[in-house]
DNA sequence: GCACGTTATATTTTAATAAATATAGCGTGC
DNA sequence: GCACGCTATATTTATTAAAATATAACGTGC
């Protein structure tokens, strides 16, 4: 879990498919069903419910599981990115990018 | 700059030289001249400074800049792998491996 | 001046990852 | 029944990263 499977199920939450997903974050239809894929064997429940064929050919849901994931996860990545930035100055000054 | 490249300049501190951290890491004497030369330049002072030829064939020291690297980088792990466990539990407990 | 162990660098192979392409299958609505 | 748009999967191709191999250069001590 990072965040580009982040982005990837709030896009898939917004446009209800996982193609038109793809497509809105430029990545490859079979990329982010690999993806899709992954996070469901990885999580106890799954994360996305997808439907095949009828009248719109398909779509895909996240799931209330998933969204609790979601949920969470961006949580962890505030908490834990507001700790990086107040702890990480004094090595960023000794960055060679930081003069 | 990740716990690879702190437990090699360790390893160079104690060895007093690349290719012998290497060998210690069960790593090639390439790959740790590799990632010494990064750090080198990513970092406005040289972590680690080697010297070529002389009685023993030569070596490598960590710099006083380079163990202030590290002092450093070990206090940001501590705090921030300290704040991961902590808040990580929940989205832990939807993980599949934590059954 | 030659042997030694190390740094320093280039070259080649191999492995892993990502991207691209193709195609099969599904179910609703018309 | 067939067209549509999507899921699902396989296959191939590129790109990137890692590993392995080879070799040059260096300076001290003997």
């Amino acid at each position: 879990m990072g965040p580009g499977k982040a982005n990837l199920l709030e896009a898939i939450q917004q446009k209800g498919s996982i193609s038109a997903a793809a497509l809105s974050m430029g990545m490859s239809y079979k990329r982010a069903w690999d993806l899709v894929t992954t996070m469901n064997k990885c999580f106890k429940q799954a994360v996305v419910a997808t439907s095949v064929g009828g009248g719109k050919g398909g779509g895909a849901q996240v799931t209330d599981f998933g969204l609790r994931v979601l949920v969470q996860y961006r949580a962890i990545e505030t908490k834990t990115t507001l700790v990086l930035k107040t702890e990480t100055s004094d090595l960023l000054l000794m960055l060679a990018t930081g003069e």
